[in-house]
RNA sequence: GGGACUGUAGUUCAAUUGGUUAGAGCACCGCCCUGUCACGGCGGAAGUUGCGGGUUCGAGCCCCGUCAGUCCCGCCA
């Protein structure tokens, strides 16, 4: 006799004798016969009471939606019905059970129902809460086997195809400077000191390349304690990878296999290669964005030549002031959006200023190329200069154009907010369509106003184009981002091994010699003894499971996640601990707690 | 740190905009019917309207506070 899954049984399997385990979905008499549906991890079985038996060989309360755990063995048999249950992926077959055996039962009611699709509009406390009955949930079920095939895809093609190695690095290590908050934990062996949370394991992959590790990965978690969105967890799992003597170009290209490695065991599907590439320059100038959406187009216009001198001092200004004048086409925007929703107090509006902007101006375009505008246009820019903002946007007849106007950064931002909210309400986003893109050349550096200094965009041991090394402060990097439908799920760079170059990125950055000896010295140590070429790429794990499942939340891709106050609701974690065991850890209990 | 939204039976929602006894679907319990498969029929139980205060003759609804969840800004090399 052998043991099942219940959405296992096929046809082939007719006239064995089975086991079958599992939780019961429904069960109801009709006519004498007791039908079960039995649910287990693999899917549903039907299960028949054999017609010889009567129903008091069914140990089960009567005539009610329940969940008992049993054991069920019996006869595979044909179903003799046309009208199958769709539900049932067994399709063509039934269990007709000799014994069924109650293993366990369960509390009821249940906090929300587990087996109709209704459970997905439950409130997400409850589901977080009762985390093991959600994830008994079809859907939740079916992410937990979506997030394992994706990862086991991934050592596939690593380990069996390209001979990576996974090493494991630690979990308690070393406070690093720049990047995100660290989560600290205390020492108690050495008093006073404390361990930081990875929030990767860049330094421990790159000792790796000097071990002579030359094709690493590591299914990594890690954690940034940060606040929490849709799309982000403190506690989080890269794909991390690092690896020896590779160029750029070969790093992208073996990702790109491994991207398409991917799709093909997960969806079937042939991604066209090579994927689309964009330097950071033309996505920002074209979507303002660096992780730009192509699944629609809303292509920006940059039209600051023809402003530049036009008596509208927001735009003339902005150009002077060594800023942009930019506009967001909409092919039929007039028909979509209203005058209400672009001035003052409407919400796109109010999009637009929260991004930045001080204001919002806009040409509608009417028949026969007729411009509606606002006094500040209509009155400020010459005909001349209206028809060449027609020409480079090709413009057409129920277009909207909306400005933006103001340092570059700021209007990037808020043309990039406007176009994905218009591109969402107007309907352009295909959800079936699967875009993937690089972004390459960044540049190496970005300016801190807050701390007056130049920050590493990417980290501060990212190689320079060599023709760019000169002059670090405009150098472009080399680093590249893979985009997901406007996500970033994941980014590399080649990493500086010259010690010389490395210095000079941290003096750009300001970090004096000494510094940077006592933040990354035993890096630098390292460093010293023959560091081999490298350069590698992490991908947020959870966000490409989230995007593969078609999810909107990155919670519906992690089995235990926290809630946007980076609380466990199932534990009830963090919780407040013992004096004595703070005592122990030499740390002093300062915070009154409520009770 | 800031902005917005939400909280009503186990659950998903409703409650004529401040008015009498807070309703419905599903779930649950009981009876009946029935090779059912979102079965069907009849009946039943189920509520401190998140919590605390205030305004009012009267609060699920208005105000203040608080707790929780979600979305966003800041933040996330």
């Amino acid at each position: 006799m052998r043991t099942h899954y219940c959405g296992q049984l096929r046809a082939e399997h007719i006239g064995e004798t089975v086991t079958l385990f599992g939780w019961v979905d429904r069960r109801r008499d009709h006519g004498g016969v007791i039908f079960i549906d039995l649910r287990d991890r693999s899917g549903i079985a039907q299960i028949v009471s054999d017609p010889e038996r009567t129903p008091e060989s069914y140990p089960l309360a009567d005539d009610a939606r329940n969940e008992y755990v049993i054991k069920v063995t019996g006869r595979v048999t044909q179903r003799p019905e046309e009208s199958l249950n769709p539900k049932l992926p067994t399709g063509e077959v039934e269990v007709y059970a000799d014994t069924i055996e109650i293993l366990n039962a369960v509390r009821k009611p249940l906090p929300f129902q587990v087996s109709t699709a209704e459970a997905d509009g439950v409130r997400e406390d409850l589901r977080l809460k009762y985390r093991y009955l959600d994830l008994r949930r079809d859907r939740m079920s079916q992410n937990l086997q979506l997030r394992h095939a994706v990862v086991k895809a991934i050592r596939r093609f690593l380990e069996d195809q390209e001979g990576f190695v996974e090493v494991e690095t630690p979990i308690l290590t070393r406070s690093t400077p720049e990047g995100a908050r660290d989560y600290l934990v205390p020492s108690r062996v050495n008093p006073g000191q404390w361990f930081a949370l990875p929030q990767s394991p860049q330094l421990f992959k790159q000792i790796l390349m000097v071990s002579g590790v030359d094709r690493y990965y590591q299914i990594a978690r890690c954690f940034r304690d940060e606040d929490l969105r849709a799309d982000r967890q403190p506690e989080f799992t890269q794909l991390d990878m690092e690896m020896s003597f590779m160029s750029q170009e070969e790093i992208i290209q073996l990702n790109e296999a491994l991207i398409c490695h991917i799709f093909k065991t997960i969806k079937g599907i042939d991604l066209p290669r090579p994927f689309p590439r964009l330097t950071y320059q033309e996505a920002m100038d074209r979507y303002g964005s660096d992780r730009p959406d192509t699944r629609y187009g809303l292509e920006l216009v940059d039209v600051s030549e023809v402003v530049k001198d036009c008596g509208f001092k927001v735009f003339s200004g902005a150009v002077k002031s060594g800023g942009i004048v930019k506009i967001l086409p909409i092919p039929g925007g007039n028909e979509a959006i209203s005058n209400v929703r672009i001035k003052p107090g409407g919400d796109l509006f109010n999009e637009a200023t929260n991004a930045g902007a001080k204001g919002l101006a806009f040409i509608r375009v009417r028949e026969g190329m007729a411009i509606d505008t606002i006094g500040a246009i209509k009155d400020n820019l010459t005909d001349e200069q209206k028809q060449e903002i027609l020409q480079l946007t090709e413009a057409k007849p129920g277009y909207l154009l909306l400005f933006g106007a103001g340092d570059t950064d700021t209007v990037n931002k808020v043309l990039d907010r406007l176009r994905q909210v218009v591109a969402k309400e107007m309907g352009l986003v295909d959800r079936d369509k699967i875009n993937l893109l690089w972004v390459t050349e960044f540049p190496m550096f970005e300016w801190n106003a807050d701390e007056q200094r130049l920050e590493a965009l990417h980290h501060p041991f990212t190689a320079p184009y060599p023709e760019d090394a000169n002059d670090l402060k405009t150098a472009r990097a080399q680093a590249y981002d893979i985009v997901y439908n406007g996500f970033e799920i994941g980014g590399g760079s080649l990493r500086i091994y010259q010690p010389d170059l490395q210095q000079r990125v941290f003096e750009t950055i300001g970090l004096d010699a000494e510094e940077a000896h006592s933040k990354f010295g035993f890096l630098l140590e390292a460093f010293e003894y023959g560091t081999p070429p490298h350069g590698g790429i992490a991908y947020g794990l959870d966000r490409l499971v989230m995007l593969l499942a078609g999810e909107d939340s990155i919670r519906d891709a992690i089995a235990f996640p926290k809630t946007q106050q980076a609380r466990c609701l199932l534990t009830e974690a963090p919780s407040t601990v013992e004096d004595m065991q703070l005592k122990e850890l030499h740390v002093a209990s300062t915070f009154k707690h409520k009770g």
